[in-house]
DNA sequence: TCCGCCGACTGAAACGGATCAGTAGACTGC
DNA sequence: GCAGTCTACTGATCCGTTTCAGTCGGCGGA
């Protein structure tokens, strides 16, 4: 806008400083400038170290927009997180993961760009395909993978580079990071039986979500395996859910009644936990319980609750690096996860009968 | 890079179509184009409407590095949350907030860059800066205003558009969002009072934010005027810390020992719950519980604990508003949030004696 | 009939940085 | 003493969009 007199080193309206203002002030060209700023040959050493400090002293940013236009990374990776906000709020799991994710991208000098919106997928491809076409990611990172998820085909007719937490895929087009499910749910199985549990109930989150298929799997095929029986019940992510399927198993009698009951979050294990209270069943006396994720809530209430505990830190942090890598070329295709730890507290203990 | 056939209309490559590429298809001038798309007046009504049909069909989005160079905004806000990330989990506030500010930021066609760093307000700053230097966001919203807050002074010397979660500030450079925590307070010492109390403790949380020292001022002022005794304890946002606390006020005798306490937040809460009931303590037959936030853990314990209830979606809401307001050039100035609302459930009753 | 004006459009410059094709000058080798 | 090479730099162009300064044709007014 108006020009600016020389006399003032840092100019009054921000850091509008550009490589043009260096090159003037040392009275040389823009190439030489940009090539001492990037760190690139083509200027001698004592030039580079008076371009070096006149940037660090005039307050220089390289103005991301014109880097991305010269083709430059846009160096943001994109997400979005399409539960609705009250389901958020319970789960520590995605506070984990944005911190895990965060920790990575920064250090490799990566940025993220949020969004929250609703359950609604189509907005999720609508607002990935936005930021894609405006240059404004690299990248995106698909959560809580659905059965048949339409997100996948679209991401992959974009051509978005994206890493699919949940897979694996049936061709390798898209890095995809998995758990074992069928490894924890043996776990998880194996404690109760060995407890002397042979009756068990799992509450699980929606069938929608593919790790809540596979955790089902597993639950079913390690309690055959060890001659248990188990009911599987599909609940939804919320206390009052819980809550109905275990008053509604315990309204039962005799051999019918479970003496085990698996939760898919720690929110429905709570839930579940003030239900059996309500109906006057002792924990774990009378019922033992077991959440598929640990948290602060499970080891703040009474009696604390045993749970399968994931590094949701370290999840992110995975999810981070393998879309860097790909972004850079290396897709590192299937990444498996490490195997949940179990978390025995007091919320499990032998039958009564 | 390679020059690709005209007759292909959707670029394999992803979507790099331009408005050059429309101009030539079209056979008009890329200013008429530019014209037709952002809206402005210089093109007629047929050729708008080719122009516009035609940039659907070939799926242009604008680049916002491109736009950003000519002078527009970045359609970005940026957020910088400095806890360590195992206070973040425990917080519901946080994520809350993220949804609430995120939504209303959605609404005005902004996006949220956010980063996730442990307690460091030094590199807080630094990654505003660079931000802001990268001409990456158009403001920034910060978080727990801290007593002498090093980042105010520093956010006004760069001139970077900003709304402050704490104020109010002396000056008036900077719109400000703050709640009345004495109007809180009265409520919750009222309420206790009205029960029969006349001893209480406050552990609160660092004195460090601002709104911790506003709220231990309103308890103590409340408690005055209805002539109540309180003694104020300054934990951290830990259960430990609440925990060690609470043993200790509970390992007094007589007179001395409070009938009520009120927490700083749910988990500090929930921890001074456990450690009551370690103490042989009943909740609320020989002590009183009451937390300063409240989320889905003080419903998930037993007794349920009561609590003062904000709404952090419309927190966040209210902060994107008055920060978008800000870069638009209106400043709202100082901002109040409705006062918070008291849930009494059952960690609250008449003390015994 | 001619002037002035308006609407519809064009060409070119600008934004900030990266990069390519040069070009002086110093140095090397013979 | 001169070609050849290397270093250290310069000038120009490009990225995709906005915007400024025109240009051109048509139309109303006098």
């Amino acid at each position: 806008m108006a020009t600016r007199t020389p006399e003032q080193p840092r100019p009054a309206g921000g850091s509008r400083v550009t490589i043009a203002d260096i090159a003037r002030d040392l009275g040389i060209s823009k190439a030489a400038v940009s090539y001492a700023l990037t760190g690139r040959p083509g200027v001698g050493h004592a030039t580079r170290k008076r371009v070096l400090d006149a940037a660090e002293e005039m307050g220089w940013y390289p103005s991301s927009s014109a880097r991305a236009l010269t083709g430059a990374d846009a160096g943001v990776v994109g997400l979005v997180l399409s539960r609705p906000p009250e389901l958020l709020t319970f789960e520590t799991f995605f506070v984990h993961l944005l911190a895990g994710l965060e920790k990575a991208l920064a250090e490799r000098g990566s940025s993220l760009l949020l969004r929250v919106i609703g359950d609604h997928p189509d907005e999720e491809i609508r607002t990935y395909r936005r930021w894609w076409g405006e240059r404004r990611i690299d990248g995106v990172i698909l959560l809580d993978e659905r059965y048949r998820d339409p997100r996948v085909a679209q991401i992959r007719e974009h051509r978005i580079p994206a890493v699919l937490c949940g897979g694996p895929l049936r061709d390798w087009t898209m890095p995809a990071l998995w758990t074992d499910h069928g490894l924890d749910a043996d776990v998880a199985v194996g404690h109760l039986h060995a407890l002397g549990h042979r009756r068990l109930a799992h509450i699980s989150g929606p069938t929608e979500f593919v790790h809540e298929r596979a955790r089902r799997r597993g639950v079913r095929r390690a309690a055959a395996r060890r001659g248990m029986h188990v009911e599987t019940v599909e609940g939804a992510y919320t206390g009052p859910s819980a809550a109905r399927f275990t008053m509604r198993l315990l309204d039962r009698d005799g051999p019918d009644r479970p003496t085990a009951i698996v939760y898919g979050s720690d929110v429905m294990a709570a839930s579940g936990l003030v239900a059996a209270r309500e109906r006057g069943v002792d924990v774990p006396g009378g019922l033992s319980m077991l959440s598929w994720d640990d948290s602060q809530l499970a080891t703040l209430i009474r009696p604390s609750m045993t749970a399968l505990r994931r590094d949701n830190l370290a999840y992110g942090a995975l999810a981070a690096n393998t879309l860097l890598d790909l972004v850079e070329g290396r897709n590192r295709g299937l990444v498996q996860l490490p195997a949940s730890r179990l978390m025995a507290r007091e919320s499990t203990g032998s039958p009564a009968g």
